[in-house]
DNA sequence: CTGAAAGCGCTTACAG
DNA sequence: CTGAAAGCGCTTACAG
């Protein structure tokens, strides 16, 4: 039995309404009273229960983060410390669930959150992609954070990748780069698909004319098997080219850091004779590849900090928000001599 | 204002108390009567506050899970998986608070917990190290996972990293080497530490002299300048040796993945003139790598389960639990000619 | 400045 | 099989 305001009450030897404007600093008590009671809370170690008080405030002070994997995802878990950092700047903790794709299990989590009466609720997927709504979320002010659904009905946040594919493509460009490869992502997903459409936005702002050759896949469709080998493969028809590129655009870090050994088979070395630039400053590949991994770092943490202040400030337009990747230049973009 | 159990009652013809006795399952109720009520929760769309729920079985069902930076840390979120696997397996959900190292913030977390009167409560360290105990972990059942206390009060769960270091050291004695390096973690950490005793061990067991020389760290301590050429300067000093390793043993995953490019300069290749075996199984680096990197996988979604079930079965003793590590055996480990 | 009453939404224990 | 009462630990609104 957990001691109550009650106890406190009679401990300090007065009402336990008493108590209960002690503990929420209410205005209007004897400086001598407010002691005596301080005295018996802390004899006591009496907590107040914050179930009785949400009852009668009718409010719980949590919100609900539902994702798909986000923490086991290296570094996609600062898209949980942005939202965390603002909710508790407003008093409200995450409650975190992990739904799998095990229908019933999301269902059961939900009902679970609404049961706990959340004020509001985050999805975070893991990576930039299309989800299913739960129609629960309708219920309470939601938001969506790196995904989004066909017809807008939330707030949604999700990385610019549009202007990280210009951005990564562009780096290249500046430096005289008029040959670029790149290597995509599976073309099924988002980031695929809108990081193409940056690099060929920045070829034909410079009037660079696209070439399909340059354009390889690293990693196969979600219809295909899984092999390992296909960055392997890719860098091999780029090389296999008449006109080899000077420059490559890394679909993912993980693709940049097969490159650097790929490129020896052929006697070459990234920055010397291949610039190159990728997605996602992974802080246990680029900087310790060398020369360092000039890469496009996804606003993670940036996503999830917008994401609660927007339920914060009760924005709730269905409106898209890009954020921007942080451009993390080191030398890998650059050729030196 | 939410519906309640008195709307559903009355939405129903019945009194609220057979409402109750419906939403959880109590027998006694005419399956008339009980679909007439299932009809009006529907129809309503109620939903028990669990709350007011709370307050009366004076159990909240929420398993607090105290982390220091666990859920950004690579991998490290498969501690808060295994956790939550086993939480809800049990009915339980985990309300997960990240504490920086303010102690302001820290105690402002606790409190909150406690407020919410949590039925137990984990700390999970996102490295294995040794942490300063909130006391107020001793007010409800708790244990350690990842971390340690100098005075051990609780039941903790830590990686067997000697066994580790063990394991690592005879994969590459088992293939005939006799002259193994090892490049160390931050020497203030226990991890390095205790692999280096398994080392150590293994060489023993094995009859094969220690040698100093062939332990170089890859990274500085605490209190040293943080240096990225250490892994550099580490390989270049084995590399000086009159006799040189044949095989080594890398402190990290990110460590080795330097180890193949650095191996470059002296015309040496993983896997053909240098064995090479690691700790973590970082998926991103790991698997990439030619020859595929053989490497101690960290037991995180072990010992975030372990930790659970051991709460769950009020085994409040006070010892160490030691989680083995997995061997992820790919090919550096083995030369080929 | 302090207190007694009512009620938040449920469940437990007891009647009928 | 169903219901009326009491109470979990607080806060709100009103008296004194």
């Amino acid at each position: 039995m957990m001691v109550s305001i009650k106890d406190v009450a009679e401990h300090a030897g007065t009402s336990f309404k008493t108590v209960s404007r002690v503990i929420n600093n209410d205005a209007g008590v004897r400086e001598e009273t407010r002691e005596r009671v301080q005295a018996a809370i802390d004899a006591l170690g009496y907590r107040p229960n914050s179930a009785a008080r949400m009852m009668r405030n009718q409010k719980s002070g949590v919100i609900g983060f539902i994702s798909d994997e986000v923490v086991t995802q290296p570094y996609a878990g600062e898209l949980l410390l942005g939202a965390q950092e603002v909710a508790s700047e407003h008093d409200k903790v995450l409650m975190v669930v992990n739904i799998e794709h095990d229908r019933k299990r999301q269902q059961r989590a939900i009902d679970m959150l609404l049961e706990r009466r959340v004020e509001a609720l985050v999805y975070a997927s893991y990576y930039h992609r299309e989800i299913e709504l739960p129609q629960e979320m309708l219920q309470v002010p939601s938001v969506l954070v790196n995904c989004f659904t066909t017809e807008a009905v939330l707030p949604t946040f999700v990385p610019d990748e549009v202007q990280a594919g210009y951005d990564a493509t562009r780096l290249l460009i500046e430096q005289g780069h008029t040959r670029i490869g790149m290597i995509t992502l599976n073309p099924q997903i988002v980031a695929a698909q809108k990081r193409l459409e940056g690099y060929r936005r920045a070829l034909d702002e410079a009037g660079i004319a696209f070439d399909a050759e340059l354009i390889v896949r690293g990693e196969p469709r979600f219809d295909e098997p899984a092999e390992s080998a296909c960055v392997e493969s890719a860098v091999g028809s780029l090389m296999a080219l008449d006109k080899r590129p000077t420059a490559l655009v890394c679909g993912k870090d993980e693709f940049a850091m097969q490159v650097y050994f790929l490129l020896a088979r052929f006697g070459l070395q990234v920055g010397r004779d291949l610039a190159v630039t990728s997605f996602d400053n992974q802080r246990l590949i680029a900087p310790g590849l060398t020369p360092g991994l000039t890469t496009m770092e996804l606003p993670h943490l940036e996503m999830g900090r917008a994401a609660l202040r927007c339920l914060f400030n009760r924005m709730d337009d269905r409106s898209t928000r890009l954020i921007p990747f942080s451009p993390i230049v080191r030398e890998s973009h650059r050729l030196k001599a």
